[in-house]
DNA sequence: GCTAGGAATCTAGCGATGCTAGATAGCAGA
DNA sequence: TCTGCTATCTAGCATCGCTAGATTCCTAGC
């Protein structure tokens, strides 16, 4: 029925301006990415956006950081495979620092915003608790979920150091190999 | 002279930017320090603060960043005092995270801003160099300091985690233990 | 103490931003 | 064909960082 062209042509036109909000927030960061030249890349007007995203930038952040998870937790998965022990930690840790390399905008809009979605409760949304899952997994973390959030930690900082040329770039296989050591296995009490 | 007496109202005022600039930032972003509600809190107009920080708020924010640079190694440096081993790091820890945590404007400028200061290199700045000196006395890092850039990840980003309510805030000291653990001596080849 | 000149400060304005109200065009159903 | 709703646009607001040019103030030399 027509209800459904149009809603057709509605979900493609959203698409179309995340993708654009995605593609030119990693290029050139979030704050070249402006309703008018969002409106521009999508061949409408700025007040278009808001028919899709009454909440305007912010929203649009959202929603692609929200997609954002959603491909994060399926690379660290696919690089855990079957994988255990310190090879499961490392490739599990390339993966999630390489996605925060590939879409540095992508994974700001997810951490460094203050989103209003729950985190390390109960009724955190399944999408943000897949990748989550998957990094305990990695470490064989069976208990209350303390150590994962460290080694979530230290990958969310390197990543974030090495961006910001904090930290020798050319050093991050032994970084991984450090890291991987040292949350193999059960540490001496 | 009268040179001096101007050149200290000049400082003087300098110091009352900054001042202003980090109680607003820490009290509610960077988004909402303005260059005309920062001259507002020091009594003058808009243009005067290019005349300090000919950068405009971008310099101001670096200007922070360097003292709070300064800020952070001395904390770190007190908690360390003459501790060594798993206590040492423990402390160290909670010096940074605190740190981080009291003020985290001054920290996003230090750490998240695309400061052109150099790091990681032989030429870094020593006020840089002093706070990355003391973690790694801290875990007792004698190699290329690899281990001290993990540590450093770590920190950073549990640190930022904790600020953006990704990780359970009351399990702040399991995870300080948890990580000292990982640190304290030579892991297993 | 007076005045010339330079430094300090202000007024006013530019272009860009996020966002919105009100006008208009276009399409659906009767 | 007409009516009414939705989609879209034009135009504008307040605010932002920043700057040019006018103006005021203070200092130095007489």
């Amino acid at each position: 029925m027509a209800e459904t062209a149009r809603q057709q042509r509605y979900d493609e036109r959203r698409g179309r301006i995340l993708s654009a909000a995605r593609e030119r927030a990693d290029a050139d960061g979030w704050a070249a990415v402006t309703t008018r030249r969002l409106a521009d890349a999508i061949g409408y007007t700025q007040p278009v956006l808001y028919s899709h995203f009454p909440g305007g930038k912010s929203e649009i952040m959202l929603a692609v950081a929200l997609e954002g998870f959603v491909e994060l937790a399926r690379r660290c998965r696919a690089a855990l495979g079957r994988r255990r022990g310190r090879p499961a930690i490392e490739a599990v840790a390339v993966a999630y620092l390489d996605f925060g390399r590939e879409h540095p905008a992508v994974y700001e809009a997810m951490f460094q915003e203050a989103i209003d979605a729950r985190f390390a409760s109960d009724d955190t949304r399944p999408e943000l608790r897949a990748g989550f899952d998957t990094l305990a997994e990695a470490i064989g973390d069976d208990g209350d979920g303390t150590a994962t959030e460290v080694f979530w930690g230290a990958l969310h900082g390197l990543g974030l150091l090495e961006r910001t040329g904090r930290v020798r770039p050319e050093q991050r296989a032994r970084r991984v190999a450090a890291l991987a050591v040292r949350f193999a296995g059960e540490p001496a009490p």
